[in-house]
DNA sequence: GGCGCGTTTGACAACGTTGTCATCACCTCT
DNA sequence: AGAGGTGATGACAACGTTGTCAAACGCGCC
């Protein structure tokens, strides 16, 4: 910029002035100006603009991993209106690690970005109430914050989506349904099981740990968990499955592609029915019905949120809970054997 | 900083020495400077930082759509090296807008990214010219960049790839196999086709304008194309789908799920055969055979380039050209009908 | 002619760091 | 005792901007 304003013979100001669109230039200074800008090829320099103005245009996004179409579709959502905004976003995928999720956001922090939306893989957010304090706004999405600061948040009908399914598999006259789903601690994955667990009790039926199987959702746990179900000596008729990588999972088990042994259902029974909680790419094709929830939704909602922060509004945090819909397909709609 | 000098009654500078763990500072003075750090919640500014040393430890990724699984798989991967590399990534999405690419691009440039990561949407990168003789690293990834600076470059074996399919419908007899991809002006797309190309030519056989249909890779266009092929006087009894996005249209088309009216086939021939570029989660399920590449694989390499770039490797530019792989699930080995 | 006013321009400090160099106390060696 | 070395600390400028304030200029008006 200095070298801008010998160039065109002017003060450091009156560039400063002219990139900024400010008014109060005259119009052949300012052309002076923009033609040394052109000959020298300057770019702003945001880095010690934002060290100067105190905002950095720039937000954070934590989530558990990019390349999760459920993430990668939040994400987007994120982006565009962030971009509208004029802001840019960093972005890391924390692995469901507690320990890489504080990391990104400490390192979000330190590069003082305006705002943070965080899909929390921990439950102890008190590393951020400082933070927090300081100025820099936070919204929780997918998952609701542990211990830590009162910030907004976004999530879903888990719970009533989970009651949906379990309803809609019930109302086809399944009497022993199979919850697979991931670890418990994970508050979808809790939430998901309360539905499922009030959808039983309404319809009068026990609740049977037996059918319930809960766990990371790699491919070998839940093979075996499938494998364990199909053997009991009543075994379910139907599944319900916690999210789009379980659902998928629980195909490829039982599509027999997953390992070395294909599982094999009851000889005598027909193809178990499924529903799954999360719509996939191509569970259209698959004709898997599904609950199914807007993960762009989700991403829009969640940034407008922080953008309405970010613009001053105060108040109570908000929490935003957002609907599911049922997505028929055939596979959720087969009778009990 | 200047606050926490004051309270643990130091100079600026040996604050800014324990921060940065640097040697030479007595470990009282260091002990009583951590008690003030922690006392007065301090974090460390690093666009200052940044702004003082030079480097800005992170890097712009511009991809087309961080919700397309392809992308995701390469994002993340770039992530994990960036992150393991102290360097914070920001990203965006083009959505295959050239003007959009750009506009990202010089944002990140103007935040002083040490380096770029660039899936070309346009096919002019002289804007790019400056910034990489100010210094700033850039890799093309997927596509190579069109007009512009010369810079490392990483893609995939799309015509080998594209070759190796066709080959395959060729040797389990198929003589009519349609092809159907992205706009010929999309880099991956006219490779691909020239392998197709290539193929047929090897096997002696005419290349028939009538059977390559190639546009936007939305439903609506995949379907229309589709119908116009199969209604041919001579249909293919085979198709080659040019990436994901198409291959999962098309089969939507095939499976009815897609518009009002299926697309039929000549209700004499069976099934046709079909193999997708790229391959896409629930391929396994469905028995799609494929040409796959490994997107992470290209983002590993991408990050790679970049960094090692970054730590002062100069040379001339490098092209890495990755290898695809056949995976055979059985809808590529349908005979001819 | 002198005054006030608006327009255009510039000088300077500040943002929060870090690199350079100087200072100072203390110790060892001759 | 004095020279020289070592370790700890601090003063200050610089990075590239922008906000604040003041100066300089031209103009119309009393």
């Amino acid at each position: 910029m200095n070298d801008v304003a010998a160039a065109a013979g002017v003060a450091l100001k009156t560039v400063s002035r002219v990139v900024n669109n400010e008014p109060g230039v005259n119009a052949s200074t300012a052309e002076r100006v923009h033609a040394a800008i052109e000959s020298l090829g300057y770019r702003r320099n945001d880095g010690a603009r934002t060290l100067r103005r105190g905002r950095t245009a720039s937000i954070g996004l934590v989530i558990e991993d990019v390349a999760d179409p459920f993430y990668s579709g939040l994400s987007r959502a994120v982006e565009d209106i962030a971009l509208a905004e004029g802001c840019l976003v960093f972005t890391g995928s924390s692995g469901e690690d507690p320990a890489r999720e504080r990391e990104l956001v400490l390192a979000f922090c330190a590069r003082r970005v305006d705002g943070l939306i965080i899909v929390p893989a921990g439950t102890d957010h008190d590393y951020l109430t400082p933070e927090v304090e300081a100025g820099i706004a936070a919204v929780f999405a997918d998952r609701p914050p542990g211990a830590g600061p009162d910030a907004d948040t976004v999530v879903c009908d888990n719970a009533g989506g989970a009651r949906a399914g379990t309803e809609h598999l019930l109302a086809h006259g399944h009497r022993r349904i199979a919850f697979l789903a991931d670890a418990p601690s994970i508050f979808t994955a809790a939430e998901r099981l309360r539905g499922y667990r009030e959808a039983l009790a309404t319809a009068g039926l026990p609740y049977d740990e037996g059918l319930v199987a809960m766990g990371r959702p790699d491919q070998a746990r839940v093979l075996a968990d499938l494998r364990r179900l199909l053997r009991l000596a009543d075994p379910p008729t139907a599944l319900f499955t916690g999210n789009g990588q379980i659902t998928v999972a629980t195909l490829r088990a039982l599509a027999g592609t997953a390992g070395p042994a294909p599982v094999r259902q009851a000889p005598s029974s027909g193809p178990v029915a499924i529903i799954g909680f999360d719509d996939f790419e191509p569970a259209d094709l698959l004709g898997i019905t599904v609950i199914a929830q807007d993960p762009a939704g989700m991403g829009r909602a969640a940034a407008e949120l922080l953008f309405r922060r970010l613009s001053g509004e105060s108040g109570p945090p908000q929490r935003l809970e957002l609907p599911t819909r049922l997505v028929v397909r055939g596979s959720g709609e087969r009778p009990p054997a």
